[in-house]
DNA sequence: GAGTTTACGTCAGCCTTGTTGACTTTCCAA
DNA sequence: TTGGAAAGTCAACAAGGCTGACGTAAACTC
């Protein structure tokens, strides 16, 4: 695991791939990609008096309107008390609306307002931007390639999470 | 743009994983593989008094011995007086060491002690056990489109010093 | 019907890690 | 020799994580 190799190769594959090497030059383009990733949105971000959170909680509340706090949690992977700050300041400035629940009165059902809508297609356009340009450039069988690691890397229960959403909205 | 295409199809080709929907869950994909990517090393660092700035700082350091601060201000996208914060830990703590320039002494160059790249070692380790299976699962081709496409998404400026750090290291 | 669990909200306090601004020391270069 | 870049330090602050404790209402269970 030390030698420079990512496995000892019993079978007649090139694993040169699995090199440590390889791994590691993966590990900075993670790290590099990733702040290209949320360099955009976080720029209109500072504008307004919101991070990287308030975007977080408003994608996924737009991906999957009446969703519960409970459910939100899951997905966003923080404490309540984190999302609750966050929840309260976007259901303060009327970005997100909070329904109690019909069949169950202790939920909360999340939905965003009018304004809650048009913030998220502000930064959701500017992530797809880049995110579409990369895409382009790369083509279509790296894209395959690029979700299909992306996807193997989640824990099983992000996978789970991320499959949902998937199936839900087409 | 919202009509739920990536782009008016004005040439014969299947630009179909170009479409909104399509870049909606890939960057869903990145954001659930990044918790992933940094949640091995990150149950390391709780342990100890470090968190993931000292891993970044580390992993940088052992990846580009002798490297000065401001060229390490670079590659992390932080503020000189955030990045001494940990420099100054990891050196008290003997993981760090900053030797002063030879020809230009205002210079510090950066360097891991044997303490340092021990921990180094396993926190790269516990990082690329989870790529290595996820690379092995994926398949070359598809590892081959993943760096594609997290190559084309970086800033110039990033994607330049990651080539670099390629170049350097075999 | 009483007791327990669940969902949510909130208060208080703490930590990491980012920021700006001001200031000093060192030292290179015009 | 003087201006400015590089490095470091101090102070103050903010975002956004965390834990722990507590309260309320609703739902569930026995």
């Amino acid at each position: 695991m030390a030698d420079g190799r990512g496995t000892s190769s019993h079978s007649g594959e090139n694993l040169l791939f699995l090199t440590d090497e390889q791994l590691r030059q993966a590990i900075e383009a993670m790290f590099f990609a990733y702040r290209g990733f949320t360099a955009d949105p976080d720029r209109i971000l500072v504008d307004m008096a919101y991070g990287r959170a308030h975007h977080r909680a408003i994608h996924f509340i737009n991906r999957a309107p009446g969703t519960t706090v409970n459910n939100l949690l899951g997905l966003l992977g923080v404490t309540k008390q984190s999302l609750n700050r966050v929840l309260r300041t976007l259901i303060a400035d009327g970005l997100v609306e909070s329904q109690v629940g019909k069949s169950d009165k202790r939920e909360r059902h999340l939905y965003l307002t009018e304004a809650g809508r048009a913030l998220e297609q502000t930064l959701s356009d500017a992530q797809r931007v880049r995110m579409r340009s990369a895409f382009r450039e790369a083509g279509p069988e790296a894209v395959a390639g690029f979700r299909s690691v992306l996807e193997t890397m989640m824990d099983p229960e992000m996978r789970h999470s991320y499959q949902r959403l998937k199936e839900n909205s087409g």
